[in-house]
This record gives structure tokens, C-alpha cells and sequence, in this order.
DNA sequence: GCCGTTTTCGGCCCGACTGTTTTCAGTCG
């Protein structure tokens, strides 16, 4: 899949371009083209096969070429030469906060300045005094800049900038002066990472808004504070923007604030079409205010059905809801959710017993939950002997006896090993209910053998989802390789589910992939991976996983009631 | 560089804040 190296290679030229003071038309092409191709859920490769390049948005003739080059000789001859005009590092330099296209440009041909180090050097040395148009204050914020980079500023997950955006909200939300208050941004569009937090206020009192914003107890710098907006940088090196507007604009000023970008850019280009003009603050015939309270209205002014804010990324959804094929969708939501069923108890590595899991889970207002153990082999997990196993039906047995209206499911989340073959044989396997099948080592095979042990595992008749199956741990371990589209395709046949895996640092499948699977017809199952009762509400991070993949309640088996689950997911 | 029920050429989203300017360019989202 060659769909993330030809994006990222467009982006390049794209900054290049920027650098060299090129059309600014003709980069947001390449920027554009960029982040099509990665939001596409197909190999770009297939496309090229199938002569199907033009049907990607932003690729024309020119950009159609270059795919086809980068994919028959591996690098693009254009691309190459432009990288020779400018150094890498010069590049490097616009990652820096305050450093844009121009004054890197400037940096370079005045100083000859290749990267961060030379620029700190130049510093250093007062170089940049008596630079047209560069003085004290700029200075001071390009090393501010150099040192948040040197931190290593990453994008969050989506559940540490959900902690941070909830310290803010509750804070602001005290005062009298704010009337209304949401978060905006990434965030609220529930992207698996987070670079900033927005937050849009409704306030007739903005400067008040304003002021407290800025001297929160949390605020280590303040980056900017004007009359209606203001950015700050928390102790913990976030990034907070807040902005107010009155009531009347709450709607238009959340779409904006909420984005993305690209989706933004196309609703105006739809306003200019029918004559009027969007912004932040409504939606425009010529100076005379239509629409701009809600979100709804401005979007119906627009010829547009409500679009939620997990389809924002300007990725055909825009296109479909024009059709009216969108409102078809009825996007899945939490409450559709029936059980957990990837769960761990203290019978292997979890931190709870069976009943306080259950307990938790009848809590949340379901009316299932399996109890995945891990298997033999798992030794480091505490992973169950067939032995143990007996006691633990026994258990289960005994619980759901107690319960009513709710169930417990008896699970395993079995090893898929390196040849494929799972780590239980089939008279103990055929008891579970519930069979979750898992890789757990031997990543580093290639994709042929890795594709095919999940393939295999498939293939058992015992086995009901494939758990995490790309097997990335955010900030930890990369996603292994697979041929996806092969393994859907298998899935299918097998009636297989592939699971979302809601654990923060693994959101497995992702959004593309989820999105992916429901167009090839294979069924999702939502589970938390919980070790503990705390981690079972983690569910809604699958939930935004299962959303921004365009999800419904159909395509989720864990929607289900219990009988009709169980009637399912048989082989 | 892309794109077209107003166009195959001439458009291409829109505004806040900052710093260095004295009317605005650069950066950001």
C-alpha cells in the first residue's frame, strides 16, 4: 500500500513550492491531492490498475502521471529535482511554531540557514538583528518555537486531549458570562489523535471570557489573546484555542471552529456557488444575515442535511449528502451498544473479579458481557489451563443464575500462533461462547505469513472475531502489515468479525479500515480489551473509531441483543 | 495543478491576531 508515501511526497512538494514562493494555487493542489489519497480506504495501487486515478478528488492529469511513476519506478523525477532547490532541513524549519513559508525562505537566502541548529546558532550571534522586518519579538518567538519542537510536541490521543479539553470546559462553564460552551476542532470530530484543543464560547461579554481564559490555573504562556480569540499553552504543553461569539452565530462559528479545514473549504465553494458567503459568523446574502444559530440551520441554507461532525473530512461525504444519500446513514451511537466483548477478569490478567465486571457492565446499561481470559499460552498474561477453564464456567454458571436481564458470557481471547493455529483444541474450544482470537508475538514475520495466520484463524470454526488485528500500540509498536483487503474478503466468507479495539493506545481497526470493512460487507465488533471495571467505559473511543468509519448499528455485532449475537456470529 | 448545469480559461474560503508596519504581510486554523 503505496497510498501514505505518495501523500506524503506531495505534501513535500507542497512545502517546497510553499518555500519558493510558487502559486499558492498550485500548492493547495498538492495539499489537497495529499490528503485524499490518505483518506482513501482502497490501495491507491488498485485505482491505478483499474484506471480509476481521476475519480480521486484533487487528482487531475499531472498528479495521474506522477502516481503512475512512483509506482512503476519507485520515485518521481520531478519531485527530485525540486528537493535539490532546498535543503531538508530548511523544510524542517516550518515545523517550528511562528516559522511559516516566508521567513524560512528569508532565514535561507539571507543567512544561508539549513536547519533548527543553524538557526538557533544565528541567534546566538544576534545574525537576525537588522533583518528586514525581523526584530526583538519575533525572535523571542522563534526560540520559544525551537524549544516546543525540541520537546518532541506530539499529537495526543483522543482520550488525553478529552481530559484536557474537560478541565478547561468545566472551568469556563462556572462563569456567568458563558452561556454556552462546546469544544470544536479534532476533538469534537473525535480523531484517534489530537494536536490542539478548540473551545467555542457564547458570550456577550467576550474580554471577560477572555481574561479568565487566559489565567487559568493550567496556563503556562499565553501565545495570543485578542478581543474574541485566544490561544494559550498549558503546564502540560497543550495548546488551547477559545473563541466567542454571540448566540446568533453559534452554529456558523462551530462549523468553522470544528472543521475540518477541507470540508470548510468546500461548504464555502457550495455557499459561492448559490451566491452567498459562510463564515464563522453565518451564512451571507451579500451584507443580509440568514442562518448561523445552529449548526442545522446554516447547513439547510446550504441545500445540505445535517452532516456529523466525524464525517467532516471532506472524504465523499459532502458529495453523497448533496445526493441525499447520506441522511440514509443514521451513524451508530453509544447507546446502541448491547455488551462489551473483549473483557479480562481477575482469572487471567484483569483487575476484577467476574461478578464486579459484570456488576460495572449491567451499570453502563447493557445486558452482556463476555469474559475473554486469556489462553494457555499467554503465560505472561496469567493465560488459563484447560483445568482452569472448568472452574471458571462453573463461576459464570453461578453468576448468571444471580443476574437478571443480564448475562455473562463465558470467552476466551485465544493466540493465534505464528503458524496460524490457535493455542486451544477444538473439544475445548467449541464450548465458548464467545471466542476472540488475538496475535500476540512473532510480529516481525513478513505479510505474506502474517496475513496468512490471521487467514487461517479465520478459518476456524471456533473462532467468532480477530481482536486488535493490525496490532499497533500507539507510541509503542507500529501496525504490522497485512493484505487487509484479503482479509476482509475472508472474513466475509467466514462470517468473521474484526474487531475495534477501544483500548486508548490501540483504537485497532481504525477509522479507515472500519469504514473499509463496511463497504465490503464484514461485520465490526466494538470491545473495551478491559482489565479492569474503570477501562470498560473506554467504549466510547471505539465509538468514535466506529463513527468517523461511517458506521451504522447494522454493522455492528455488539448492537445485538444477546440470543440474536449469539444466532449471528455461529460459523 | 484542478476543475466546470453560470466556465476548457480564469477562477480557486475566510477571518483573527501579531509584529512591524503607518496600511499590511505573515502565520495560523
Amino acid at each position: 500500500m503505496k497510498n501514505l508515501e505518495i501523500a506524503q511526497i506531495f505534501r513535500e512538494i507542497a512545502q517546497i513550492l510553499e518555500i519558493k514562493g510558487d502559486n499558492p494555487f498550485r500548492i493547495r493542489a498538492y495539499e489537497r491531492a495529499a490528503q485524499n489519497i490518505e483518506g482513501l480506504t482502497e490501495d491507491i495501487e488498485d485505482y491505478l490498475k483499474e484506471d480509476r486515478l481521476g475519480e480521486i478528488p484533487g487528482i487531475g492529469k499531472d498528479l495521474a502521471e506522477k502516481i503512475k511513476e512512483f509506482t512503476s519506478s519507485g520515485k518521481i523525477k520531478a519531485y527530485l529535482d525540486l528537493k535539490k532547490s532546498v535543503p531538508a532541513g530548511v523544510l524542517a524549519l516550518l515545523n517550528i511554531p511562528s516559522v511559516g513559508p516566508k521567513t524560512a525562505k528569508l532565514l535561507y537566502e539571507k543567512l544561508k540557514i539549513k536547519n533548527a541548529e543553524d538557526l538557533e546558532k544565528a541567534i546566538a550571534r544576534n545574525k537576525l538583528q537588522g533583518i528586514f522586518g525581523i526584530k526583538e519579538k519575533t525572535i523571542e518567538n522563534i526560540l520559544k518555537g525551537i524549544a516546543i519542537v525540541k520537546k518532541g510536541q506530539e499529537r495526543m490521543t483522543l482520550a488525553q486531549a478529552g481530559q484536557v479539553a474537560d478541565e478547561f470546559v468545566s472551568a469556563l462553564e462556572k462563569l456567568p458570562e458563558v452561556k454556552k460552551i462546546s469544544t470544536a476542532g479534532s476533538l469534537r470530530r473525535e480523531k484517534e489523535t489530537v494536536r490542539d484543543i478548540d473551545i467555542l464560547v457564547i458570550s456577550d461579554q467576550p474580554k471577560k471570557v477572555m481574561h479568565t481564559f487566559v489565567t487559568l490555573p493550567e496556563v503556562k504562556d499565553i501565545l495570543a489573546e485578542g478581543e474574541t480569540k485566544s490561544s494559550v499553552r498549558t503546564k502540560l504543553d497543550v495548546q488551547v484555542d477559545c473563541r466567542v461569539v454571540e448566540a446568533k452565530s453559534f452554529g456558523a462559528a462551530l462549523i468553522y471552529f470544528t472543521g475540518s479545514k477541507n470540508f470548510n473549504i468546500k461548504l464555502r465553494q457550495i455557499a459561492i456557488k448559490k451566491g452567498l458567503k459562510v463564515n464563522e459568523y453565518g451564512i451571507f446574502r451579500k451584507e443580509k444575515f440568514l442562518a448561523g444559530r445552529s449548526e442545522e440551520e446554516v447547513f439547510k441554507v446550504l441545500g445540505l442535511p445535517y452532516i456529523e461532525p466525524e464525517l467532516r473530512e471532506d472524504n465523499g461525504e459532502i458529495e453523497l449528502s448533496l445526493k441525499g444519500k447520506l441522511p440514509r446513514l443514521h451513524l451508530i451511537e453509544l447507546k446502541d451498544i448491547k455488551g462489551d466483548l473483549h473483557t479480562h477478569s481477575t482469572w487471567s490478567d484483569g483487575g476484577n473479579s467476574i461478578k464486579e465486571m459484570a456488576e460495572a457492565a449491567r451499570g453502563l446499561g447493557y445486558s452482556y458481557i463476555a469474559i475473554t481470559d486469556h489462553s494457555q499460552s499467554l503465560k505472561v498474561a496469567g493465560g488459563l489451563t484447560p483445568a482452569d477453564l472448568k472452574k471458571k464456567k462453573q463461576e459464570i454458571d453461578k453468576i448468571n443464575k444471580t443476574l437478571k436481564g443480564f448475562r455473562v458470557l463465558y470467552g476466551t481471547e485465544v493466540d493465534i500462533d505464528s503458524d496460524g493455529k490457535i493455542d486451544y483444541p477444538d473439544d475445548i474450544l467449541k464450548e465458548f461462547e464467545i471466542t476472540v482470537a488475538a496475535i500476540h508475538s512473532g510480529f516481525k514475520q513478513s505479510k505474506a505469513q502474517l496475513t496468512r495466520r490471521i487467514l487461517r484463524a479465520c478459518a476456524n470454526k471456533y473462532v467468532h472475531i480477530i481482536a486488535h488485528p493490525t496490532g499497533r500500540l500507539w507510541g509503542t509498536r507500529e501496525s504490522y502489515e497485512i493484505d487487509m483487503d484479503e482479509v476482509l474478503r475472508v472474513a466475509r466468507e467466514t462470517n468473521t468479525s474484526l474487531e475495534i479495539n477501544a483500548f486508548p493506545q490501540r483504537l485497532d481497526l481504525n477509522d479507515l479500515y472500519a469504514r473499509r470493512a463496511k463497504e465490503m460487507a464484514v461485520k465490526l465488533a466494538i470491545g473495551t480489551d478491559a482489565h479492569a471495571i474503570e477501562q470498560l467505559k473506554t467504549m466510547k473511543l471505539g465509538m468514535a473509531v466506529a463513527r468517523r468509519g461511517w458506521l451504522s448499528r447494522e454493522d455492528v455485532i455488539n448492537t445485538l441483543a444477546v440470543e440474536e449475537l449469539l444466532r449471528t456470529i455461529k460459523k
